[in-house]
DNA sequence: TACGACACCTAGCGTGTCGACATATAGCGC
DNA sequence: GCGCTATATGTCGACACGCTAGGTGTCGTA
């Protein structure tokens, strides 16, 4: 039944982590954090899903990771948006924009 | 890369083929063509999906099969929306309304 | 010293979508 | 009658994704 739980994600989280770090380069920890908590609780990226979503998008070549240490003396590794990454984001971007509106198409349908 | 031509569906063609069918029993061809029309050609649904997306919902029980003859005299499986189905409709739309919306939430975010 | 929060990771599983293929009938033009 | 297209249903294998469940190690605090 695609989960058991209550949150799914749907293959938004490329565009999600992308767009979290379109905002700033961070750390596949913060970025699940931040996702949460802009998302007032309704994305909680569990993390068998986030590394390796952040593996594939590095694979890609959209993200480019660095070690650096956190404001917390932590080791971290740290992703930015490639430009490659950038243009990507903005076609997913559309694409997302694209079928939220072909669904309400349908959803509006009445009849 | 999720895809390889140009229309995904991210999880959502249970919702929109039971979008569908509320709108009145109909067999499978005829609710992908109805699917593609109200959306515009965005929605292309392959028979290799809708086919197996059919027999989930109708294993699941949202939906009722039974062949009957179309208007050009073929047979053909009509699919009618059980209340269980109808129930379930609801509460996807608003899973989908709040997916949507938390993606939004997280898109707008500028900073 | 024990624990939770931070921070990374992988292996294995379930499931949904796609591409390709297979089958069959109705209706059309030739 | 023959071939073609549209209608109509279906299966199978490959693949990608997300989840569960496990693992490592550090820091701060009770």
């Amino acid at each position: 039944m695609t989960q058991g739980k209550a949150e799914y994600v749907k293959g938004t989280l490329d565009l999600l982590i992308l767009k979290i770090v379109a905002l700033g380069p961070n750390h596949g920890y913060a970025i699940a954090q931040r996702l949460q908590q802009i998302s007032k609780d309704f994305f909680q990226i569990h993390q068998g899903s986030l590394y390796p979503a952040l593996h594939r998008l590095e694979d890609r070549g959209w993200l480019e990771a660095e070690w650096k240490d956190t404001e917390t003396g932590r080791d971290a590794k740290f992703y930015t948006l490639t430009r490659k990454g950038r243009k990507h984001l903005e076609a997913e971007l559309v694409n997302w924009e694209r079928l939220t509106e072909a669904v309400a198409l349908v959803l509006r349908t009445a009849e």
